[in-house]
DNA sequence: TTATTGTTGACTAAAATAGTCGGATTTCTT
DNA sequence: AAGAAATCCGACTATTTTAGTCAACAATAA
């Protein structure tokens, strides 16, 4: 029952939205059979070699297993369902330096002076962004279940109203 | 009672951190005066000429006002419980450039193909980050409000259960 | 044995990020 | 009037990241 390590720092980058492209690709076509990445390429609009070095990365995360020669190609390592985004971003995109101070860990920046107030900021901002990753699956992908899950929890009253 | 334009897009980058932190730092020391960029960058440790990159746009926002000569600086336009996350980061990041498909018409893409499954995923993430920065004040920084705000909506049962 | 596919690693072009630098302008103080 | 303290302004630069390309090699099925 414990959550999943909830890695607060997410990067966001194309690389990843190909990524989980590719991986959607995979889970849609590949029900039976491996799946070669330049057919992915084609489909989804991206370079053959630069897939490769996404599923390298992909295939050293476990996400994924390759199948070599004459009708070969990546497979899911498990079923759509059980494999969250923030997995595969995670795996492709490495994870961000934590710029000043180290969030997790408030040792390096006393919160006393204005110069880490805002550390609570970002880290919550990044638990929420990995909350939300972890929460989806391909599988909630393909079927398009994404949609509308949006609900957070303001801190007081003044949660939205005018300002400009 | 309309929600703020929900800007889907946000980018994070330290430049959008360093903005939040030297406004949270205004909040906290200006109370009544304006506040000296060269005081803001010795206490955030920010560099001075990057400040005053930050603050260019910050102004131009609407966002601060200015005081020039001597004794003068940089006063918040609103009270700090006026004045959201969501704001400071769009004024100074200027907005991504939208990849692929553009996010909130799904005119450019078919979601039919496999190519754009991942279209609903990026535009509610982006609702989520938006939505919670934008329900976050610097006035909610400043008095340390914003631990535990946490909570999406998963889309099925499956929300977070063992995968690796 | 040959075509197909994955595997690896080095290399590169372009863009974005994170600044720096020099000077000009405004205004308060003396 | 002079000088200091501050904002303004624009151009310039270094570093990093992104998004690839390229070439050679390895496995495997037909």
């Amino acid at each position: 029952m414990e959550p999943p390590k909830a890695d607060v720092n997410v990067k966001l980058t194309t690389k990843g939205r190909y990524a989980v492209s590719a991986m959607a690709d995979l889970a849609a076509t590949g029900s039976q059979g491996p799946v070669a990445l330049s057919d992915v390429a084609l489909r989804q609009a991206i370079s053959l070699s630069y897939l490769e070095q996404l599923f390298a990365k992909l295939k050293r995360a476990g996400l994924v297993a390759s199948v070599r020669g004459v009708g070969g190609g990546y497979i899911l390592s498990a079923a759509p369902g059980d494999i969250r985004i923030a997995d595969i971003v995670a795996a492709v995109d490495e994870q961000i330096r934590t710029t000043a101070c180290a969030s997790g860990s408030s040792l390096g920046c006393q919160g006393t002076t204005a110069r880490c107030l805002t550390h609570d900021l970002w880290d919550e901002l990044g638990r929420q962004i990995s909350i939300f990753l972890n929460a989806v699956t391909l599988e909630d992908i393909i079927e398009k279940r994404v949609l509308g899950m949006a609900a957070v929890n303001p801190p007081r009253d003044h949660a939205v109203e005018a300002a400009e």
